[in-house]
DNA sequence: GCCTGTCAACTAAACGGTTGGTTGCTATGA
DNA sequence: TCATAGCAACCAACCGTTTAGTTGACAGGC
C-alpha cells in the first residue's frame, strides 16, 4: 500500500473538493469522500479532525491557490476580473465551494488570509485612485466590491462570458 | 384547535422559508419545520409529499410574489435594480433560497412561470432599445442578466447598498 | 520490536418518511 | 332539535436506513 501521510491527504483533499463542491457541507457525505480518495473513511479523523475540519482546510487552499495565481492589478481591473472569471472557469468548484461556505457561514468566519488578503487590494485601489490611475466615483472598497461580484457573473447566469465580464468592469470604472 | 387546512400549509410553508433558508435544502430538518409550524410532521408529507415537495411550492410561491411585486421598468434599469435590491432586503430568506436552489439543482429546474416571467422581460428590454430608449451596448438578454446580477450585490458582500446598485447599473447603462 | 499508517467493523444518534388511530366539524334525516 | 354517520384534519409513536464519528486489530518500514 502507499503508506503515504502526504498522498493520503492529497487525495482526501481532492475527493473532499469534488463531493463539497457538488453537495454543499450538509450534503456532503464523508463515506462518499472516503470511498472518492479510495482510502477509510479513518483516515478524514485522523488528518483534519471532521467533515467541518477538511472543508475549512480545503476552502483554505482554494482560496490561497487563486488568491496567488490571480494578483490583483489596480490599474486593469477589467482584466482583472476577467482573469478571476478565466480562474472560475477552469476550476467551477471553486464558485460552488465558496459559495456553499458564504451561505452556510455568513460573512463572519472568512478565513484571515483572505481577510488580508482582501485589504490588501483595497489598498492597492485607493493608492492606484491617489496616484489618479482610475476613477474616484467609487471608494476603494466598493470599487473592489464590484469587481469582485462581476467576476462571479457565472452564477447568476448561464450566459455569462468573459468578454461580458470585462466590458461590464470597463462601463463600470469609465470616467 | 385550528382544524384549517390553508391555515396549516401556512404556517408550514411560513416555517419551511425560516429553515430552508437558514439551512438549505439538505441540510434543513423536517422536524424542525414542523415544530416551528407548530404541527406535526406528518401534515408535511400529506400537503407537500416530500420535503423537496415543500421546497419547490416554497420557491415557486416566493419568485412569483417578487416577480408580481416588481415589475420591469425598461426604460428605468437602475430604479428596477433598485426596487429588486429593495425586495431582498425586506426579505432577505429568498436570496438564501434561491442561492441554495442554484447550487442544489443547477440553472435547469427553474420553476416554468419564472422562464416565462424571464423571457418577457428579454422581450421589454429588446423593445425600449428598439425605440431607442436605452443603449444597445448589450444585447437584450446580457443586460438583463446585468441588472439582475447588480440587484444581488448583497450576495458579494456585506457593504452592498441600495446606492451603490443603483449607481453601478447607471454607469452599465450609460450611453 | 515498535512506531505509524491503515482499515473493517462498530455505535449512537439522527434522519426522512409511514401508520394507526383520534378529533372535531358538519350534513342528514327522523 | 337533536342524535349520529362520515370525513377531512390532525398527531404520537414508530420504522428502517443513513449518518458522522470511534475503535481495536493489523501490516510494513525503520
Amino acid at each position: 500500500m502507499a503508506r503515504d501521510k502526504e498522498a493520503t491527504k492529497a487525495k482526501l483533499l481532492e475527493a473532499a473538493l469534488d463531493e463539497f463542491a457538488e453537495y454543499g457541507i450538509a450534503g456532503a457525505r464523508v463515506d462518499r469522500i472516503a470511498a472518492k480518495a479510495g482510502c477509510n473513511k479513518a483516515m478524514i479523523y485522523a488528518y483534519f479532525d471532521s467533515k467541518e475540519g477538511l472543508f475549512d482546510e480545503l476552502l483554505k487552499i482554494q482560496i490561497d491557490r487563486v488568491v496567488r495565481s490571480v494578483p490583483i492589478t489596480p490599474d486593469d481591473l477589467p482584466g482583472y476580473a476577467g482573469r478571476l472569471f478565466d480562474a472560475y472557469q477552469e476550476e467551477p468548484r471553486l464558485l460552488r465551494l465558496a459559495a456553499y461556505h458564504r451561505l452556510e457561514n455568513g460573512f463572519e468566519s472568512v478565513p484571515e488570509p483572505e481577510v488580508e488578503a482582501h485589504r490588501h487590494k483595497v489598498e492597492a485601489i485607493g493608492q492606484a485612485q491617489l496616484d489618479g490611475k482610475i476613477t474616484v466615483a467609487f471608494n476603494a472598497t466598493d470599487l473592489l466590491d464590484l469587481v469582485v461580484h462581476m467576476s462571479i457573473l457565472g452564477f447568476s447566469t448561464p450566459n455569462a462570458n468573459r468578454d461580458l465580464v470585462v466590458r461590464s468592469v470597463e462601463r463600470l470604472i469609465a470616467e
